[in-house]
DNA sequence: TACGTTATGAACTGCTCAGTCCAAAACAAG
DNA sequence: CTTGTTTTGGACTGAGCAGTTCATAACGTA
């Protein structure tokens, strides 16, 4: 009934997910977009509307398959809490190695549109609100796992234990974003995760 | 011998350090630069050149002072190495209730900087680069003469502790620019500083 | 008071920005 | 093959961008 799109959507929103995480809201400009997508300014405006919905859909983007990953490792029902977060802090210091551009780390989107735009784009504020309740209510959940298996030492509430690898999770992608390599990535990790279990 | 200036160059920064501290470098217009120092175009270029130099001298401005006092606190010799760090920490959680716009923190412009710019702008990873040494070598001081007298942990590196450190103060600037209150950053620090003396 | 020098404000430059428009193209359905 | 609907590319728009230019103002000095 009528003319067929010739791309496929969500490997647009891919591709501009990327161009954003790399250098950022501001400085990615709607032709950037269309080089990054391959996609031309019709094509983009017909689909996405405006540049800062198609950065919200991005950003959403990121977040559901970004959480998704790690919520799934949170709730591994055959590793112990304290295995979890393991997992959890490996697969955090793995992607600061995987998603790279010209030899830098790009962080993590959440983390740098938090520092870009949560202070002046509510909707920005408003999806980044909605994952950091959804990471420290897993998080929460495996700490007091292990706080009633024992693993975890109860002297904190866990509501502030999991704030608290949250944080150390932020510091990661920012020490990373400042050029550490692995193994200081991976002590920092270590660092935070033996905080537990005293 | 000549016309003299109206205006105070230190304070002119001021201005300009505040208005990238708090959207940004991209986000902030050489006509917000404009409103928020009081000077005209003329005087702008006349004294900073470009708006790039002028981020830097902010940049370089926001961490000499930073840092200034942050290692005034890690080398006050009238106190325990722990009782500096615990120092520090009070510092910079009151920092993120001081450094505030339309009741949001603006977090610190070296994280924010390190976001939007280290992977692109080599001048101002330069300059970033340089403060990162010196923030770790000041902390990792502190962190030895702790472990020399006993107060902290030897069973990991001091620069490893002092790299950890370095990341949850991030981590606590992050936070805080996504929502945290001034509990949940404070649990945060006491939590990272426990870890120090296991 | 006249001169040399610098500071200043306002107008201006070329360019890039996000977003719009529209004619042509590509299909499905009748 | 025609008609109706949507997609597409390219030209276009007005606004805002960083930076320049220049006439004039304001001073120290002689």
């Amino acid at each position: 009934m009528a003319r067929p799109r010739t791309f496929d959507e969500e490997r647009a929103l891919d591709a501009a997910m990327r161009a954003f995480w790399v250098n950022g809201y501001e400085a990615t400009s709607t032709q950037d977009l269309c080089d990054a997508t391959g996609l031309g300014r019709s094509s983009i405006y017909n689909t996405f509307s405006s540049k800062h919905e198609l950065f919200q859909r991005a950003l959403a983007r990121y977040i559901d398959s970004m959480t998704a990953g790690q919520v799934e490792i949170l709730e591994d029902a055959g590793r112990s809490p304290m295995e979890r977060l393991r997992a959890l802090f490996a697969r955090i210091v793995d992607s600061e190695f995987e998603c790279r551009e010209d030899g830098h780390s790009i962080g993590c989107l959440t983390v740098n549109t938090t520092v870009e735009l949560a202070g002046r784009d509510p909707e920005a504020a408003e999806l980044l609100a909605r994952d950091l309740a959804a990471r420290l209510a897993a998080i929460s959940a495996v700490i007091r796992a292990g706080q009633s298996g024992g693993d975890i030492s109860s002297t904190r509430d866990a509501g502030d234990l999991a704030r608290f690898l949250n944080a150390v999770i932020g510091g990661m992608r920012i020490s990373a974003q400042g050029g550490a390599d692995r193994a200081a990535l991976t002590a920092i990790a270590e660092t935070a995760l033996d905080s537990l279990t005293r």
